[in-house]
DNA sequence: GTCTATACCAAGATAGAC
DNA sequence: GTCTATCTTGGTATAGAC
C-alpha cells in the first residue's frame, strides 16, 4: 500500500540520517542521489530538503556528529593514573567505538574530500582533538620511563592507523571474538610503544 | 591558440591515465567527469570513447595496473635469508613505493566499492597475493623464532594498515627525511612482531 | 584520431497544491 | 510536512564529418 501523505517529522528526519549514512558509506557521497535517498525513507525528494538545506549539508552534518560522538564518549571513559593503563584502555575503547559504527567511521575517512573547505576545516580540527588525547598517553608514558618512542607524533598516527584497520576485516561471525581481537592488537601496540 | 585536429594516439593515452589518476585521486571516481578528463587532457570528451570502452574500464585498469605493478616491485627486491632483514627490507619497500604513488594508492584503497562485482573480484585477489607475502614472512620468522605474533593473519593486515598511513601525513618538505621515517616505523614495526 | 553535435537520462533543487 | 511537477544543469555515450 502506498504511503498517505502527513507529517512525522519526528521519525522522517533520523530516518533521513540512517539512509543517508548507509547509502554514503556503500556507494560514496558523490554517487548516491537525493532521490535515493528519499527512496529508502519512503518520502519524495522534495520532503527531504525539510530537514537539510543541501546535500552537503547533510554529509557536513553526519560527520560532525560522528566525531563529537567519538570524543564525547572518550571523554567520558575513566581516567587511569598510568599511561600504560590509559593506553589499553584506549586500544579497546578505539577498536570497539568504531566497530560499532561501520559506516560513520567510513564516511568520515572516505568523504573528506566532498566536504567544502569550511566544513572540511571543522572536521579536521575534531580529529585534531582526538589525535592529541592520545599523542598526550604516549608523551606521559615516556615521561614515566614505560615508552620508548623516538617520534610521539608519528606514533600516535600508526597506531590510530592500525587500529582503524580492524574495521576493514572485522567481522562478528568470524573466528575471532572482539575480546581476542583487542587481546591481539594491544599485545602489538604494547611492544610497539614499549621501552 | 586552440588546438587543431590530428592524431595524438602515443601521447593521449598517457596523459588520459594521467589525468584520471589524479581527478580520481582528488575527487573520487563517481565526482569526476568524462569531460573534465578530456579538459584536463585538452580534447573533447568523445575523444576519450578511442582509448577505453567506457569510464569503468578506466578505473579497473588503473588499479590493476598499480596493483601489478606492486607485486612486480616487491618481487624483484632481493630475497633476505632472515625473516627479520625481510620484514625490515618489506617496510622500506613498502613506505617508499606507496609513497610515491599517492594517486594510485588511494585509487586503489577508495574506489574499490565503485568497481563491477568482477573487476571488484580480479583486486581482489592481486591483494590477497601481496599480503600472502608479508604473511609468509611473519611466519617464517616465528619458526625461526625471531617473532612472536599470536596470529599472523592479523598481525599482517595490522602492520600493512600502520604502513599505509604514512601516505596520509608524510609531506617531503616536512620535517622527517624518507630515511627517518622508514628507521621509526621500522622500530614500531620490528617491536611489535618480535619475540 | 579528433572534432562538433546530440541523444538520452538523471542529477540537485524549487514551486505551489493539499 | 509531504506531494507532484518542473526548472536547469550536467552526466555518459554515440554518430558522422573532417
Amino acid at each position: 500500500m502506498a504511503r498517505t501523505q502527513g507529517s512525522h517529522s519526528d521519525i522522517t528526519g533520523p530516518r533521513i540520517r540512517e539512509a543517508a549514512l548507509r547509502l554514503f558509506a556503500q556507494h560514496g557521497y558523490a554517487a548516491v542521489s537525493m532521490r535515493q535517498i528519499a527512496k529508502e525513507v519512503g518520502v519524495q525528494a522534495g520532503a527531504l530538503y525539510n530537514y537539510t538545506p543541501d546535500k552537503q549539508s547533510l554529509l557536513f552534518s553526519l560527520m560532525s556528529s560522528h566525531m563529537e560522538e567519538l570524543q564525547a564518549a572518550w571523554d567520558s571513559v575513566p581516567r587511569a593514573a598510568y599511561a600504560m593503563d590509559r593506553l589499553r584502555a584506549f586500544t579497546g575503547f578505539h577498536i570497539r567505538f568504531h566497530l560499532e559504527r561501520p559506516d560513520a567511521v567510513f564516511i568520515a575517512y572516505m568523504e573528506l574530500r566532498n566536504l567544502t573547505e569550511e566544513n572540511f576545516t571543522v572536521i579536521e580540527s575534531l580529529r585534531r582533538v582526538y589525535e592529541n588525547g592520545v599523542e598526550g598517553i604516549l608523551k606521559e608514558g615516556v615521561e614515566q620511563g614505560v615508552f620508548s618512542i623516538p617520534d610521539t607524533k608519528i606514533a600516535t598516527l600508526a597506531v590510530i592507523a592500525m587500529l582503524n584497520g580492524v574495521n576493514t576485516w572485522y567481522r562478528s561471525e568470524g573466528r575471532l571474538s572482539l575480546d581476542e581481537v583487542e587481546r591481539v592488537y594491544w599485545g602489538m601496540v604494547q611492544k610497539a610503544v614499549s621501552a
